[in-house]
DNA sequence: GTCAAAATTTTACGCGCGTAAAGAAATAAT
DNA sequence: ATTATTTCTTTACGCGCGTAAAATTTTGAC
């Protein structure tokens, strides 16, 4: 491919016959140079491949063009999803995603931000842990690099926040249960990690109350992130128990209806809708397994394609303009039913 | 914190009252220098924090620190929960890992290894897609970097190959089948993308004429890594045309098991090993979902643990010595039988 | 062909750090 | 206390690139 190896930008410069800065220009952005020289430069770009070294680029940028991305924890399929989503966003918009999980932890989350510290990114989405997240050190990272959270909502934190809707979504399944069968019992997690499960917890209290229903909470014990393991175990007590109020169970998240159906399963429930059937389960999240769980599981999907674009935008924008945000916008997506087998 | 704002290394030479290339000397290992000084350096750095630019010391290196990790798919949970753990172990030996998807496809695994060239890591590990790989190009870059395979084998690429002794854990499943019902047929896709599912399929077939039995091959159609849909759709056609020539199952991976077991579900079929069950499915894996399947799934666990440590081993003795490896090792690991519900 | 505007070249400096070499200082051994 | 050894300081250069300013060339409009 090349004889004469080009170890720098000099040494291209010389061989491809034109001055250093232009090709410097070149590289930061093709379409500042004049076309002939562009073509001079592509031409000997591939008769010598040679690539700008990107440590020397980014000591001497003002800015790098890296962008953070964290989620809570990339195991969830769930959340390894989204970022695949976002990542490609970040691609298409000339940057350079760095995606990291925070593992469930609190720590790992502090230690990722330090990590991205270090690189100096340009700007950081955050899907942070929330109740766990530490947020005084946080909140001091978003106040040292251009920040918006999504996923999780940490109040005051970072430039923006665009999630779910979970008053609407747990509304809109609390309404489509109670519409066609028993008013459902709201199965979660007594201490939940996530803020969301606050909120849906408290819509679907005010979704009942609207329909003249009594709400029933069934708050599992159990801490982390295990969603299937304590929906399982939870759901085995209340099953042999017999401690469930009504045939009809919305759990918080899918990940908390995969373990109970398992249980439901095992212990001879026939869940659905079908006469014959014993028990409706229905979840929230349209995770990614949701679909093939036994019976397919009906549930609410987030829609993740507008709070990744709508992220992505405006951290963009806001890297952009160089400002940072005149107000902090909390922005709210719709979730849409999606009815399956189990409820 | 810091009243004067320390902005680079002289400057904290200067006011921690160490010289600069001391200074250096105590970055790149503060056990090489006297315990005095270290200890003034980390007096110092509490008071006022400062961390060396990361950029200027990649440019400056002869190595950097970083490894490259690259998985077939993060979306798959099973490549997610491998891909934390190596992470882990990468960062103990005090190493950067970089996390990378090739989301199922081999442009992105290319242009992933792209990525990692522009960071000069130290060391790759690369768990490759397989068949869908471009080889050449995979071996390319294992020429330039140092790069260990996992997962799955491509002939002769790479340093040393660390994976799962598909014969073995095959031959397990297989005689546990036949030990405890009718033997079993062997679910998978026609034209598998994974070099395992080959290993997988020859040693079904070496196992059951072992056992003087008669194997039966069940190839779906479809391609791609959109496993559970084709093990349902494919489980649909053999269900309702009564395909199955033996109750028994056993499926390439867990995630095919998965869209099966739902579509059996759906057909009324009882799966499981108990006088009223119709039909018997085991997978292998080990699947993080195969826990809460309908029933509980039999597979066979791969020793994650130990192929992760070997690689990470392997690849850090490789960087140590700078030296290339003498032979290509391939090292395979026993599965383990893990018997649950379904089969 | 003339001329203003746009693009390029020349020259030069700086970024923050690794690292080498020689001399000075601190430590350990006798 | 003297010497040998280790560690530190001083000085200096280089890494590969961004970027600024002034001089020069090329381009496009007339």
């Amino acid at each position: 491919m090349s004889e004469p190896q080009i170890k720098n930008m000099e040494d291209f410069a010389a061989i491809s016959g034109i001055s250093r800065p232009t090709i410097s220009k070149y590289f930061n952005d093709p379409a500042s140079v004049r076309k002939t020289t562009r073509a001079r430069i592509e031409a000997a770009l591939e008769q010598y491949s040679y690539r700008p070294n990107i440590y020397a680029i980014n000591q001497n940028r003002r800015q790098t063009k890296n962008i953070g991305l964290v989620v809570p924890n990339l195991t969830d399929p769930f959340f390894a999803g989204i970022a695949r989503t976002i990542e490609g966003m970040i691609l298409k918009a000339g940057f350079n995603p760095l995606l990291l999980s925070s593992h469930a932890g609190p720590e790992q989350e502090i230690a990722n931000l330090d990590s991205l510290r270090a690189i100096k990114p340009a700007g950081v989405l955050l899907a942070p842990l929330g109740r766990a997240s530490d947020v005084a050190r946080v909140a001091e990272f978003a106040d040292e690099v251009p920040t918006v959270l999504f996923d999780a909502n940490l109040e005051g934190v970072g430039e923006a926040f665009f999630g779910s809707d979970n008053d609407q979504s747990i509304e809109l399944i609390v309404e489509y249960l109670c519409r066609t069968g028993e008013p459902p019992v709201f199965f979660e997690m007594k201490t939940p990690i996530n803020p969301n499960a606050y909120k849906r917890r408290t819509a679907y209290i005010a979704t009942m109350e609207r329909l003249d229903q009594e709400p029933h909470l069934i708050q599992a014990d159990g801490e982390g992130w295990d969603f299937e393991e304590i929906g399982f175990r939870e759901g085995t007590r209340l099953i042999a128990n017999r401690l469930l109020p009504t045939n009809t169970v919305l759990c918080s998240n899918d990940r908390l209806a995969i373990g109970f159906l398992s249980t439901a399963y095992e212990s001879g429930l026939r869940v659905g809708l079908g006469a014959g059937s014993a028990l409706r389960v229905a979840g929230h999240d349209n995770h990614p397994f949701s679909q093939y769980t036994c019976p397919s599981l009906t549930t609410v999907s987030q829609d993740y394609d507008s709070i990744g674009a709508r992220s992505v935008e405006t951290l963009l924008g806001l890297i952009e303009s160089g400002r940072r945000a005149k107000s902090r916008d909390v922005t709210l997506f719709e979730g849409r039913l999606i009815m399956r087998g189990s409820a």
